[in-house]
DNA sequence: TAAATTTACGCAGTTAACTACGTAAATTGT
DNA sequence: ACAATTTACGTAGTTAACTGCGTAAATTTA
């Protein structure tokens, strides 16, 4: 059989290998904080980083500004209530929105945090050798699926 | 607030940006195949193509050529047994072996999945503008991933 | 040839994203 | 001012990848 046949396939492949190195990243994050002995999830420290800035940001904000479906942020901040680094209430003067704040227990640590991924971003500038394109490619992607999706494209061309 | 702030974070949201532009490519694919009235999952059609071109292939090999953990192609090609698009067997010399191979009902849809997979290349071509530096990018990030971890480089610098 | 190691598989459980859908509050239009 | 629409949130369920672990067959080594 063919070894290289995953490079054979070319871009069909590019979605599940996109995937499979955010899963390893993901996964790697996870295991970091366990070996630092952290009680923290990967994507905390974006949410951290956003409502330390911003005082008191809702649900659906950090949704919007991270480029998460806001049900995604939900189950991201009830975790992070559960285990005391946010702290959440009703606007008022706006009942249906829900506010989150950091807790001193998260303000503590967000240096440490802040530290950490400062080595993080430049882990990820070293893996793509400085090189901005990739992100660029990214936002051009982005940008083409949301204004018609990959599946649409190809039946238009069917 | 910075309306940017994705952006802003640049590298920092690398992994949940592939992440999710994995996640749509996947779902709107799905969708896809559900408009077409075809009973098919995204990524079945590498295991299919896999199969043909060398009539029976055990369950390791096709996770090792896909770059897939090999649990995963398991319960991939156990639905794809289910739904009648592969047959299973022992190999005669090597009981732990598993080996799949197509059926009349995966032959016969074959060449209209390779006619809808021809258009993806295309459309994913269009959507990087025809570029292969960012596959070339990624076959660094999953090489250099693979000698030493996202976390354990972030803890190399701590 | 028997023990140790490696390889192949499969089950169970986890993860982070998603969609679908429902409810309640706020806003808009008539 | 009240009906219709929009917005914000939350719950439930799905997805495709993963890890961990156990078992059985094959291969290697002593």
């Amino acid at each position: 059989m063919n070894k290289d046949l995953v490079k054979d396939l070319g871009f069909r492949t590019l979605g599940t290998r996109l995937k499979r190195i955010a899963d390893k990243m993901s996964h790697s994050a996870r295991d970091m904080y366990k070996k630092l002995g952290m009680d923290i999830e990967p994507n905390w420290y974006l949410v951290l980083t956003l409502v330390k800035e911003n005082d008191a940001v809702s649900i659906v904000e950090i949704a919007r500004y991270l480029g998460f479906a806001h049900q995604s942020i939900v189950s991201m901040t009830n975790k992070m209530i559960k285990r005391g680094y946010l702290l959440s209430s009703k606007d008022e003067n706006d009942l249906r929105r829900t506010v989150v704040r950091l807790t001193p227990k998260s303000e503590e640590i967000l240096p440490e945090i802040e530290k950490i991924w400062n080595h993080g971003e430049e882990v990820i500038a070293e893996l793509l050798d400085n090189n901005q394109e990739l992100l660029k490619h990214l936002d051009v992607m982005e940008h083409r699926l949301n204004e018609s999706s990959f599946g649409d494209r190809i039946l238009g061309k069917l």
